[in-house]
RNA sequence: GCCGACGUAGCUCAGUUGGUUAGAGCACCAGAUUGUGGAUCUGGGGGUCACUGGUUCGACUCCAGUCGUCGGUACCA
């Protein structure tokens, strides 16, 4: 290409490619998210990546800047989804005849015009479970549960689900006599307590503050009869879900509205006693918010304890009004959404993914090219086997190359048939992973350790006729 | 969106008060070793110093703008 301009090759902001190493850990992290939501007897749904603008819309006008929103061929507004929560919604309006309860899962990405942060994309997948059409909390503590669940079947051990409801942040706007119109605000700067503290909640809540850059954060313009009410509900004891509760009640004990909050979430922790749930990775947190409108009763948030800072991983709640744009009548419905690519990320600063770019596990070198049918019909048959089987199909003619090729790829075994091997119907088997694995070893190796150690190398090659090759394999696979 | 920092090889970074030929480590490639990867040694390729303009005899270095990256903050149905 003479004199042509080269196009450059990069991505979007807040896109990413995942390399075959990447993806095969986060397809092994989808398989095992959905083995646990069938678990529970969720089905599967998928919606398009499209839906008219209007659809997708609806719950406060400012939010619409973060919407991938444009003209399709036939000018009409269209939009990418940001979440599954909405399609869902509408899928249920549309399809009259889908049987209720509907207890749905679904995988798919979504896409939001955000400024990227540390697990936070544009383009991200998320995996919903939600049961529409059930009004009885046991569903709540029923995701609550899967939602934890999930996080062990992924490997996480440290993780904290909070809960709390949507009523009991109402209950308290009586409390500090605070109109209801102001709750948006007042929640979104209660759910930063977390990240700027008491002092600067209080602030916020107050005459404003200036953060860390020298920006200014206007004020909410509370006076200070109302910021102690709402000081005295923070400093609710954490502890056990129960004592949590007992104490929201004895402060709450005058706010009329507060009685069916603490009687929901009386509910749920009886539920969760009942499931078994440990206090350990399930606590009542009063002051989580979550900032969408939407919710109307219980809300929950997962983050990982040692990775904080990626933020909730995995949320949500009870949304009983959503239904309703698009049918006119209510339909109660609750949630939760995993942030699969955020998730990712966090998992993998604790070094919790097995990274391995191939899915062969045994790789046919190639030394006689002449004998080429001889290896496509090993390869062939290891294949029908059931073994993962690559044959070398690059251009390196010597052992060597193909070896290290392999080795690149983390297949874990080399097939080697060479003249000899041919003339004596043979095959060689060299097991690499274990190759590697004792050459790290070898200086370390000393007395009792050493005899080990040659014992072991003795097994990482191992010839035997061609006819028990596929035995031997599988043999040497299963260690 | 706002505030700030930073852009030098594939990666991590040196680069003197502005001075002529821009370096290192790792990675990559080749050879030592044409039937054995990861070790060692020797050699090699690779740069529009983000881009554009300005100041200057001379700019990787100073100035301005643009783009990009990162951090904080705001927003997150």
């Amino acid at each position: 290409m003479p004199d042509q301009k080269i196009v450059e090759p990069r991505l979007l902001r807040g896109f990413r490619d995942y390399l075959p190493a990447q993806m095969n850990a986060r397809l092994k992290m989808i398989a095992t998210i959905r083995s646990v939501y069938e678990r529970y007897g969720f089905q599967p749904l998928d919606t398009p990546a499209q839906e008219f603008r209007v659809t997708l819309m609806g719950y406060g006008e400012e939010n619409t800047k973060q919407i991938f929103a444009f003209q399709n061929p036939e000018e009409e507004d269209v939009a990418l989804r940001f979440d599954l929560t909405v399609p869902l919604a509408r899928v249920v309006a549309q399809y009259p005849d889908l049987v209720m309860p509907f207890r749905r899962y679904q995988v798919a990405p979504v896409w939001r015009a955000d400024k990227p942060d540390p697990g936070r994309f544009r383009e991200f997948i998320q995996f919903d479970l939600d049961a529409v059409g059930v009004s009885s909390l046991a569903a709540d503590a029923e995701i609550l549960c899967a939602m934890y669940d999930t996080l062990k079947a992924l490997g996480i051990e440290r993780f904290s689900i909070r809960f709390s409801d949507r009523k009991v942040l109402n209950s308290l706007l009586d409390f500090a006599g605070i109109t209801h119109e102001r709750s948006h605000s007042m929640f979104r700067i209660l759910d930063k307590l977390d990240k700027i503290g008491l002092d600067g909640v209080a602030a916020e809540l107050t005459k404003g503050r200036v953060d860390a850059s020298g920006d200014t954060i206007p004020g909410l313009g509370l006076d200070a009869n109302q910021v102690g009410r709402i000081k005295e509900f923070i400093a609710l004891p954490k502890g056990k879900r129960r004592e949590a509760l007992r104490s929201l009640e004895k402060l709450f004990a005058g706010v009329g509205s507060a009685k069916e909050a603490i009687a929901e979430l009386t509910f749920i922790c009886d539920s969760l006693d009942a499931l078994g749930i440990s206090e350990q990775n399930v606590q009542l947190d009063l002051s989580i918010a979550r900032g969408l409108d939407y919710y109307t009763g219980p809300v929950f948030e997962a983050s990982l304890d040692d990775a904080p800072e990626f933020g909730s991983v995995f949320g949500g709640g009870r949304y009983d009004g959503l239904v309703e744009r698009f049918l006119g009548r209510t339909i109660p419905a609750v949630g939760a959404s995993i942030g699969v690519d955020r998730l990712f990320a966090a998992m993998e600063k604790l070094g919790l993914h097995e990274f391995a770019p191939s899915t062969a596990k045994v790789i046919v070198t190639i030394m006689e090219p002449g004998q080429l049918a001889e290896y496509q019909k090993l390869a062939r048959e290891l294949r029908e086997a059931g073994v993962n089987t690559e044959m070398y199909l690059g251009d390196e003619k010597s052992l060597g190359k193909q070896l290290q090729y392999a080795n690149r790829q983390q297949i874990p075994l080399a097939i080697i048939i060479g003249s000899d091997e041919f003339a004596r119907g043979e095959v060689t088997i060299k097991n690499l992973k274990l190759g590697g694995q004792l050459q790290d070893r070898k200086k370390a190796a000393h007395g009792k350790e050493r005899e080990e150690w040659l014992a072991l190398s003795r097994t990482v090659q191992q010839t035997c006729p061609l006819t028990r090759c596929v035995e031997e394999v599988k043999k040497m696979l299963a260690v």
